[in-house]
DNA sequence: CTGAATCCGTACTGGCTGGTCTACTTTGGT
DNA sequence: ACCAAAGTAGACCAGCCAGTACGGATTCAG
């Protein structure tokens, strides 16, 4: 992992290609999320995508091609699971709604294997610069999807209009990884379970008294 | 890295070797830090300690006994480093302090690398489970710091006697680790400046309002 | 139908990796 | 002074890794 060059140029790909390309990359992301990057094999890649050598580097020019394309499936797939909780999100009460998602996730499988994000991240940033624009891109992103959030609580007058979106939502999804690794490491969801929380304390903290009776307690 | 066992037994150690032994670990340590664990290589760890192949064998059984030591000496040194806050730690103000000291330490290599415990956790924790103890250990010390110096503001009735001690500092390392994944990824001091902010905006709520005048402002 | 591009299988290679072996030098206790 | 233990050196190896060579099978445009 030292230049990560440009994918293959986009060349004509037949469906049935298409097809086996997306195999060996589901293949190669399973096995880099659960082995780390270094410690996953393109002949690992190979036998878990159920194809050959020569397909392998017919696809992609070399492991750092897969690697990028690795990185863009984790991202896309991490979004897309999130994506249905924030894409809408314009209350705390969703906000919460979408931590108590996130807790049973983790707590679920005790924190096993961290955020596919957040593990690329630590093991690429520092080797790959083209591999680390790609996950800070994915993090604005994902920092995006809750500021827009918290922007449109402020819109509904749920919110003190000086507090700074873009602020809160860098803290929350700072939260969400150290979270995640706390919890990978004591083979618990309760320290995520406590930074979510307290994350989104700082969101409550700023929640204006509402003037109608309208939604209910807690 | 799948076993790791225990050290050598602690076999009799001359002035000389002790010496020698720390300088493959400390090498071994640089080098993991800067290109993880699986992107160093025993031979890389002789050329940069300036010792030969049977020297490193001698003193370690094999790469996890090395990664063992290294994963000792990370976890003493990040906790030297932050010992001198903590310690004494007893008030609001010196929590800040601790922030502005972590904040500055970040921002002046722009993240690069990472909390050197927290990538070894992100590499580590699924691969191996002796290392995952561990650095478990590691963070619930570093948590226990925290705990300490906020249970002694309780003491002095600078913050609520209802606050959990352990939980918030929990959450303390959570926004630590998570802001400096989140700066190494954007190379900026900024996103931990931001989480520990929050993190610690938790503590503050908690502060009761001082009886006397003593110690100033902010 | 045809031929060129895409797709696929497998054998192979050169270099690297963790780890071993044998032999030489230094140290420290008595 | 002696010698066993500790320390040191560097050659060596078997296996693994990323990447290549080359030949054959499918597919698709015209």
């Amino acid at each position: 992992m030292t230049s990560a060059g440009a994918e293959s140029p986009a060349r004509r790909l037949t469906a049935r290609g298409a097809l086996t390309r997306d195999r060996i990359v589901r293949a190669a992301a399973e096995l880099m999320h659960a082995n780390g990057v270094a410690g996953t094999t393109m002949d690992q890649v190979v036998e878990a995508s159920g194809t050959s050598k020569s397909q392998l580097y017919h696809y992609f020019d070399d492991k750092d091609a897969l690697v990028t394309a690795v990185i863009r499936m984790q991202t896309a797939r991490v979004m897309e699971r999130h994506e249905p909780h924030l894409e809408q999100l314009s209350s705390l009460q969703g906000l919460r709604r979408w931590r108590d998602a996130v807790v049973r996730f983790v707590d679920e499988r005790h924190g096993a294997h961290g955020c596919a994000i957040g593990s690329l991240a630590s093991e690429l940033a520092d080797q790959s610069e083209p591999a680390r624009i790609l996950i800070n891109a994915a993090f604005q992103n994902w920092e995006s999807y809750l500021a827009a959030g918290i922007r449109r609580m402020q819109d509904r007058g749920e919110l003190d209009a000086r507090a700074d979106p873009a602020e809160l939502a860098t803290g929350i999804v700072a939260a969400y990884q150290g979270g995640y690794l706390l919890s990978q490491a004591r083979r618990s969801g309760r320290p995520m379970a406590l930074a979510l929380g307290f994350a989104i304390r700082n969101v409550e903290a700023l929640a204006l008294p509402q003037k109608r009776a309208s939604d209910a307690a807690s």
